[in-house]
Parts: C-alpha cells; sequence; structure tokens
DNA sequence: CAGACTTTAAACAGTG
DNA sequence: CCACTGTTTAAAGTCT
C-alpha cells in the first residue's frame, strides 16, 4: 500500500507552468481516464478471448494438415501466439503501470510525447536500457506509426483477418453498456461507476485510486467526498490528468503496433502455415511465466529492505488495472547493467544528462559502481574534495534510490572509500576530505562492472531466460517510456558532471578508450555550459539547499533535504501522500 | 576453474 | 553512551 509514485507539488508546478487545462479539457480528461480502466478490462478479456480463438483455429489448422512434422510447426507457432498474447496482456498492465509512474515523474506537459525518439538509449535506467536495445534491434523495422496514438480499432486488426465475427463477439463481455468495444472515446453512459452504483474507477479496495493519492476512504461516500475535496478541479488535479492522458496515448500507441504484430503473426500463420520457419519466438514458453515470476520473486531479493518496494513483490502483474504500484517500473529498476558489453550503443552525454532527472525522482538504482559514483562525487565538487557527509548528501541528492536504506548505501560508501586505492583522504583545516586519484581510478577502469549479485542474477533471470518473449513487452516499454524520461528539465547544472562520470564509466566499460575527456573536466559537458551555476556553491555545508538540485527530490519535506535520515523515514512520510 | 571485482554485512577502533 | 568516521574482514555473486 505503499504510494511511491507520488508527484511532488513541485513536480506538479512544473507541470503546471506549463500548461493548464481548461475546466472542459479536464472533464474530457476524466472521462478518459475512467475509460482507460474500463479499457483494461476489456482488453484483457479480449486478449483472453482471443487467446482461447487461436488456440481453436490452430487446433483446427493441425487437423486439417495431417503430417506429424507439420503440426509440429503448428504447435510451435501456436505456442508463440500464445506467448504474444500473454505478453500483450502483461504489456497491458505493466504498460499502464509504468507509464503512469513514468509519466508522473517526467512527462512535460506541453511537449509532445509522440515523437518516440530514442533519445537516452544509452542511459535508460536497468531494464529500460535492455528494453530498448532489443527493441531497437527487434522492433527497429516498425516505423512509428504512432500519430493516431488516440485510436485503438481492435476491431479492424486483430479480428480482421481470422476471426471476425466471432472475436468481435468476445471482445467485450460485459458490453452491456456500450455494445461494442469504444476504446477510443469512451461514452458517457458506459461509464463504468455508472454501471455499478458503489463502483467507482477512482476507488477500489477502500482506498482512492487517484493516481498518487491513495487515500483510505471507509465506503464510497466517504470516497466521493474525498474525491471531490482532495481531488477538485484545481491545478494539481489538471496537471495529473495531463499525465494520465499522456498514459493513455502511450498505451494505445502500444497496443496499436502490437495489435499490428499480432495480426501479421495471425495472417502468416493463417496464409502459410505450412512454411518451413517456425514461429517468431520459438523458444521458451515458460517466458511468460517466468517473466510474472522474476517481477514478483526476484524484486523482494534485489532491494531486500527497500520500503518502496513492498508491493512489488505483493502485486502480481495481473492486478486489476487501477492498481498503480512500485510494480509499475517493472522489476523496480534495482538490475545494474552495463550498456556497452552486449550492445555497442552510441552514447551521448545528452542521453546521460537527460537520465539523470530520472535517477533523481525515480527510485531506481543506478547502474553505476559506488566508486565510480564517489568519484563523480568529488569531481562535481569544486575543489574536488569532499567530506564523508557531503558525499552522502550527493548521493542522496541525485538519486532517489539512495535515500533509503541509507545504512546499507552509507556503509558501502565507507567501504568504498576506505577500499579504492583511487579514493585518497586527506587531513584539512576542518577535517578529512576524500580526493580522488584519477591515475588509480583509471587503473582499475578497464573491468567491468559486476554489481550486486543478486541485481545480476535478477537481471539475468528475467533477461536472459525472458528476453525472446520479453521482446515485444520491452519493446514497448522502452519505446513509450524513453522519451518521457528524456523530457525533463534540463538545467540541473551537475547534469553534465554526472553526464560526464557515467560517460566514463561507459567508455572504461565499452573500450576503455577515450577517457580523458570526461574526467579532466568533470563539468564541462556541454550541458552544463547551459547552466554555469552550481560548482559555485557551498563546498562543505551540506545544509544549503542548492536550488535547482533539491527541487525535485525534497518534495515532501524540501527543508530537510540533506539530513538523510529523513529520508530513512521518508517511506512513512511518503505513504501518507 | 581461478582471479578480479562489486556489493553487502558486520565488527571494531577512534573521536567528538 | 552515542553517533559518526574510517578500516577491515568475510561472504556471496558475476564476469572474464
Amino acid at each position: 500500500m505503499m504510494t511511491p509514485q507520488v508527484i511532488t507539488p513541485q513536480q506538479m508546478q512544473q507541470i503546471l507552468q506549463q500548461q493548464v487545462l481548461s475546466p472542459q479539457q479536464l472533464q474530457v480528461l476524466l472521462q478518459q481516464q475512467q475509460a482507460l480502466m474500463l479499457q483494461q478490462q476489456q482488453l484483457q478479456e479480449f486478449y483472453k478471448k482471443q487467446q482461447e480463438q487461436l488456440q481453436l483455429q490452430l487446433l483446427q489448422q493441425q487437423h486439417v494438415g495431417k503430417q506429424p512434422k507439420e503440426q509440429q510447426q503448428v504447435a510451435t507457432q501456436q505456442l508463440a501466439f500464445q506467448q504474444q498474447l500473454l505478453q500483450m496482456q502483461q504489456l497491458q498492465q505493466q504498460h499502464l503501470l509504468s507509464l503512469q509512474r513514468q509519466g508522473l515523474l517526467t512527462i512535460q506537459p506541453g511537449q509532445p510525447a509522440l515523437p518516440l525518439q530514442p533519445l537516452a538509449q544509452g542511459m535508460i535506467p536497468t531494464e529500460l536500457q535492455q528494453l530498448w536495445k532489443e527493441v531497437t534491434s527487434a522492433h527497429s523495422a516498425e516505423e512509428t506509426t504512432g500519430n493516431n496514438h488516440s485510436s485503438l480499432d481492435l476491431t479492424t486488426t486483430c479480428v480482421s483477418s481470422s476471426a471476425p465475427s466471432k472475436t468481435s463477439l468476445i471482445m467485450n463481455p460485459h458490453a452491456s453498456t456500450n455494445g461494442q468495444l469504444s476504446v477510443h472515446t469512451p461514452k458517457r453512459e458506459s461509464l463504468p461507476h455508472e454501471e455499478h452504483p458503489h463502483s467507482h474507477p477512482l476507488y477500489g479496495h477502500g482506498v482512492c485510486k487517484w493516481p498518487g493519492c491513495e487515500a483510505v476512504c471507509e465506503d464510497f461516500p466517504s470516497f466521493l467526498k474525498h474525491l471531490n475535496s482532495e481531488h477538485a478541479l484545481d491545478d494539481r488535479s489538471t496537471a495529473q490528468c495531463r499525465v494520465q492522458m499522456q498514459v493513455v496515448q502511450q498505451l494505445e500507441l502500444q497496443l496499436a503496433k502490437d495489435k499490428e504484430r499480432l495480426q501479421a503473426m495471425m495472417t502468416h500463420l493463417h496464409v502459410k502455415s505450412t512454411e518451413p520457419k517456425a514461429a517468431p519466438q520459438p523458444l521458451n514458453l515458460v517466458s511468460s511465466v517466468t517473466l510474472s515470476k522474476s517481477a514478483s520473486e526476484a524484486s523482494p531479493q534485489s532491494l531486500p529492505h527497500t520500503p518502496t518496494t513492498p508491493t512489488a513483490p505483493l502485486t502480481p502483474v495481473t492486478q486489476g488495472p487501477s492498481v498503480i504500484t512500485t510494480t509499475s517500473m517493472h522489476s523496480v529498476g534495482p538490475i545494474r547493467r552495463r550498456y556497452s558489453d552486449k550492445y555497442n550503443v552510441p552514447i551521448s552525454s545528452a542521453d546521460i544528462a537527460q537520465n539523470q532527472e530520472f535517477y533523481k525522482n525515480a527510485e531506481v538504482r543506478p547502474p553505476f559502481t559506488y566508486a565510480s559514483l564517489i568519484r563523480q562525487a568529488i569531481l562535481e565538487s569544486p575543489e574536488k574534495q569532499l567530506t564523508l557527509n557531503e558525499i552522502y548528501n550527493w548521493f542522496t541528492r541525485m538519486f532517489a534510490y539512495f535515500r533509503r536504506n541509507a545504512a546499507t548505501w552509507k556503509n558501502a560508501v565507507r567501504h568504498n572509500l576506505s577500499l579504492h586505492k583511487c579514493f585518497v583522504r586527506v587531513e584539512n583545516v576542518k577535517g578529512a576530505v576524500w580526493t580522488v586519484d584519477e591515475v588509480e581510478f583509471q587503473k582499475r577502469r578497464p573491468q567491468k562492472i559486476s554489481g550486486n549479485p543478486s541485481l545480476i542474477k535478477n537481471m539475468q533471470s528475467s533477461h536472459a531466460y525472458c528476453t525472446p518473449l520479453n521482446a515485444a513487452l520491452q519493446a514497448s516499454m522502452a519505446e513509450n517510456s524513453i522519451p518521457l524520461y528524456t523530457t525533463a528539465s534540463m538545467g540541473n547544472p551537475t547534469l553534465g558532471n554526472l553526464a560526464s562520470a557515467i560517460r566514463e564509466e561507459l567508455n572504461g566499460a565499452m573500450e576503455h578508450t577515450n577517457s580523458n575527456e570526461s574526467d579532466s573536466s568533470p563539468g564541462r559537458s556541454p550541458l552544463q555550459a547551459v547552466h554555469p551555476v552550481h560548482v559555485k556553491e557551498e563546498p562543505l555545508d551540506p545544509e544549503e539547499a542548492e536550488g535547482p538540485l533539491s527541487l525535485v527530490t525534497t518534495a515532501n519535506h524540501s527543508p530537510d533535504f540533506d539530513q538523510d535520515r529523513d529520508y530513512e523515514d521518508e517511506a512513512v512520510h511518503e505513504d501518507m501522500e
């Protein structure tokens, strides 16, 4: 019941500054959001039915094609089909969740979300990196058709090819209200809460399901009261609606794509099912199971004591559509992964910098070693030296992930400082500060980042085993998510710094080449030029909140920003939101 | 398989 | 005594 995807007032402000909806627009959006919930249910049903339908068809095909060999092929294809369908189901949910969170994090309303450009492919947090890679390889052919994000004509794509009449029947099992699947523009009459007097898409299990809310409401009237008071037509709600709208758009876009894909598969099987070539993803039927399993089981392992992810293991992906949890991050990101090994991703500092915004807001574990992060923290400082506490502060400032489990990662930081020769402790007038011995650091560059065992295990279980199956899902996630990350503000002066550090890490990990540009001039990435601010201020005073930096992270209790202890308690606070 | 490396945990000492 | 800092050891896991 944690609500990690809280949208902070500051974020709200930012969003609102971009654009504000008119009440009319808001109305429409509200309806759309409600309809989205319905859509989800309908689509779930639809996919299930569709799957059954497919099985029937394929069985028939088997009967027709007598030869055993042929049957085998068909069976294989069938399985692949089932995978695809399962994928789509999961995709629906995952996508909703993820986008919802991501959208809340970094969406910039004024900016069109649709130009799906691979802006941040190198630095996409955690799985998104993999996702992106797989997208670009597996999905690259699919040119973005997605301008008509608003139309979800299920009836045309999937259905038409094979079983038009039947599918349309099963499409909406509880279509008592709208007869056909009017996914696109929800009709007033079809709103769920009008079907059932006391059911509301924004209300379930005694909690308000307004994105980021989850206030407890004992009964429906109190919920309505809450809804009217807390989510009235104001700036905040407006902005949240905007976000939700983008979520919907992305979902629709993705769905359209996957439908297309499915149709292609179906068409392919229908027309030439005797073709020697097997289905696209013949390998692992288990993977669909594994996917959800790994998502739910691996998470607790990877974040053993992270109060932020309690819902991850507990919330199966098959939850109701309106449930928004940390699962939305799809394994919550604790997967540490190098970007370079398997994929030679060109990495631009822009990518990195843009991604930093993500890490500042999302509790995703940054895919960098402690040593790299520490080094970067130090190099970012005006005098290339930091006290331990300042390093702590940098971590919490720059990475939402490090606002929790302070005992753990702080210990790790200290451990790294002591352990690595590249970190040199210097006695200062005011105490001891830590510096970086760049030579030493470079020495250890060539080796690869391995990272947390459990994390890696997690990654492997979910990636290696499930890769083929996940392709579509991942593709969709990546495709839709990436732009969202990248739209965030670029004004942070330290972006370039971290960017360089990260680039550093990447360079080292990739080729171990040309590693001088970044390390010798830590803050001088192109991005930094835009914002020359930071480096000047408060070399030693951790209490001082640094203007641009603190605004996102401090959300609920900005004054205490630099006191890490607050972050440990943050779970409690955030739950109140 | 060994070695290098990272992460996490924990014990311990010194200091204010 | 406590909290913080810093050092050190150990275990577990990955990667080459």
